[in-house]
DNA sequence: GGCTATTTTAAACGCGTGTTTGAACTGAAT
DNA sequence: ATTCAGTTCAAACACGCGTTTAAAATAGCC
């Protein structure tokens, strides 16, 4: 394998596990057994690693994310919101075909860069893979018209939210409902029950002000 | 105003706004115009500061969300979901009286202390105050007594992380939405929308496995 | 005023960080 | 065999971090 593949390997977990900030290159490199300047060779820094590491997982996901909404805007009969969220389920879970843990290790990732770095992976993300938005927020409001663009505009940031959140301490949170519940459960099962949620929160009567 | 007092009141509104990894001493006693060691007399280390800081708004907030949670759980008739969670809105808008924008710098580090640090700070918040907690899961129970233990579990949590992520980037999202809908819209007014959502969530119909 | 305890101060310490350097190594084309 | 671009390597660099030190300043009490 390559050094630049171990690399970026290498990086993922560890950003996900404890955040870009949290994560040194020193921890990075000893892990994929590559030399310290390896990455300011290959990749220029480490804000050009850690983009790096972000765009193998959205040029995998984004043009299957794009497909399932776009086809959910062209169906013959309306969707629920339950469908339009449930559009996400399929390309994320097939992250792990792509990459072991490869669902969850992304949303972490995700989690980790709407809260580390201020905001400038947001940024990135919303310039570099803006289809992804529009579509989603297209599809949203052909199964909700009467939600106003304000009112659609907190709810999504509310979804966003809750999933990045979810995922970016989904680890401990499994393990403790692994010690008090004793069943087997995964991020497919988390995944499963959130879905109902933020459908039920999106399409949450609107508030008279 | 004493040197422990102006430590606290700059480092609570650094923390809030770069986290508590992202902002350093040397900021915090420059902001506060105090020698940088004075961290270190006063409080020991910069962990046990973020104790206090945490704590100066938990010692305030506690003892009211546990009476309002109380008396939703003794009230005679079934509380709805949507009151337990309304049952935060005045205790949290009182900080702004016990401290300028108090509400939105408490919300913002209760964001930081979940993503950063490794959940030293979720140990340190359930341990220290755990009736809060206790409360508010008796009262949901009350609310939605079909909700088994397990669901309950995993829609707190959902909930805790639309709250919290919310909150950590509410500065930014507050701007966006100004911007594109330009009315006025304060802190106040993004709890008012995030409760229905909310309560709208951990009221979902339960999915079938 | 003189003594004591508390607080403030400037300076330094040790360490970890991202990055850079220049030499050593590698492997294929001439 | 030699050349040369591509890659790896150990070492160092400059900097910011939390913390510690010991002297100076301050305040409170007899």
């Amino acid at each position: 394998m390559s050094t630049k593949n171990k690399i970026l390997d290498a990086a993922d977990v560890l950003f996900a596990d404890k955040g870009f900030n949290g994560t040194s290159l020193r921890e990075i490199t000893s892990q994929a057994n590559v030399n310290l300047a390896a990455v300011n060779y290959h990749f220029g820094s480490k804000k050009e690693l850690i983009k790096a590491v972000m765009s193998r997982y959205m040029d995998e996901l984004s043009p299957h994310l794009e497909l399932a909404l776009s086809a959910i805007c062209e169906a013959e009969n309306k969707p629920s919101l339950h469908e339009v969220f449930s559009a996400f389920i399929e390309p994320l879970l097939n992250l792990n075909q792509f990459k072991e843990n490869g669902t969850s290790t992304f949303l972490q990732l995700l989690g980790r860069g709407y809260t580390d770095s201020q905001g400038f992976l947001r940024w990135f993300l919303t310039t570099q893979y803006p289809n992804v938005f529009t579509n989603f927020t297209k599809a949203v409001k052909i199964a909700y018209p009467q939600l106003s663009t304000e009112e659609m505009f907190w709810r999504l940031h509310f979804t966003m939210g809750t999933i990045v959140f979810t995922m970016s301490s989904s680890e401990a949170l499994i393990d403790i409902a692994q010690n008090d519940f004793d069943n087997q459960l995964d991020i497919a099962g988390v995944i499963e029950r959130v879905i109902p949620y933020v459908a039920a929160g999106v399409a949450a009567p609107i508030a008279k002000l």
